[in-house]
DNA sequence: TGTACATCAGTGAACGCGCGTTCACTGATGTAC
DNA sequence: TGTACATCAGTGAACGCGCGTTCACTGATGTAC
């Protein structure tokens, strides 16, 4: 059954993919390897010829949703102006789990992160850290005069805000959660300090 | 080996008190039944004496913690203005793994409650409309036009900010996070639109 | 008040289950001649 | 180009382990007479 090099990064990938869904949404405790790699259409021993462990599958899995994070809010950003650009980002970035988009490990496995081993935590936090310096260009853009505080603070509104909707059974409880971090970013944005105007040449 | 009802009674208590501690530091999935009874000098046969399951131990050790984090706060803010209360009680909570204080099931078992049965759930979500209203009941005495959405935010970025806190091995760092969040809820109430003065009588 | 019995908190071993991981094996493909 | 061999992705069963839970038993205490 052997396959060529490029049918087995497919498959590699893929299986990646898959795991990256299924911890997403059910958690890295609840999610098994065979659950992985049935979704897959394969068997659970086949998934040591790809990675050694599943602690491996699941830094590599946070490391592609993380990717896969930045590709749909860069596209979706494209030519905006900073402001509404950060308000699309932190909109896309609420209510990611009611739309196609992607999903955050910050926000859908936050406090299962925090017990895994050092490399997967390493990875969470290159996941925070790109999605605060995305709204620090874009509040350093709008004369913001301390950029990476305000944006690590919406950073953490946004991540608690998703992270409390999803306790709720309610929808419109989890919704109003949601708004309530929208607005305040809003309020944020609009009353944060402003740098003084730069000297003319 | 019968004790009396005060016993029993003072054993359930000190179980819960425990189980409280070893959850919200260890996670729920690492702390094991045979975890929580050593720690308070017994054998794991001894637990279903006190508890039907391990879900009903969970359930009833959030409710210790939620009540244990309002009676801490409480006390921290008697008789402070309404600025200044909300001011320490953001402080201690988005510091609480650094003091004596009391832990959040909210920040620090986060997405792992999302995946607990519904009763858990709905312990973790009374803590959240308590802490809300603590703090809406402050900003409401500010004058804010809007006390619920406003004290929503600052829940929403305290969680998240401590939840990510939890994240990074470097000390600096996550007081960093801790401290934008901070400044950030300052500005927040300090900029959030005021209701129209009251009439006069 | 004293005695016999019932209760039940706590013990310690065992159970079943699902998990991550290992392993002998298969067989289609890549490679060497 | 054709043939023989080596490779290795994938299979399916098994392993060991730790977990939540159960259970027969113990013995100090509460209770009934």
């Amino acid at each position: 059954m052997k396959k060529s090099k490029a049918d087995t990064a497919e498959t590699r990938l893929r299986i990646i993919s898959i795991a990256s869904n299924l911890f997403l949404t059910k958690g890295l405790a609840d999610t098994g390897i065979s659950d992985v790699m049935s979704a897959a259409g394969l068997t659970q021993g086949g998934f040591y010829r790809h990675f050694e462990s599943k602690d491996q599958l699941v830094a590599e899995a946070n490391r592609a949703a993380n990717e896969e994070l930045f590709r749909f809010y860069s596209e979706a950003i494209q030519g905006m102006a900073p402001a509404q650009a950060i308000e699309t980002i932190v909109h896309l970035y609420l209510n990611q789990a009611c739309g196609p988009g992607a999903l955050c490990p910050l926000a859908n496995l936050g406090s299962e992160l925090r017990h895994a081993d050092a490399h997967i935590r390493e990875v969470a936090m290159e996941g925070r850290l790109q999605l605060m310096e995305v709204m620090a260009a874009m509040a350093q853009r709008l004369g913001i005069a301390e950029p990476h505080g305000v944006a690590d603070a919406i950073v953490s509104a946004a991540v608690g805000a998703v992270t409390l909707s999803q306790l709720i059974d309610d929808p419109v409880g989890a919704q109003s959660i949601r708004d309530h971090a929208q607005d305040a970013v809003a309020l944020l944005l609009a009353s944060a300090p402003k740098r003084p105007q730069e000297l003319a040449a």
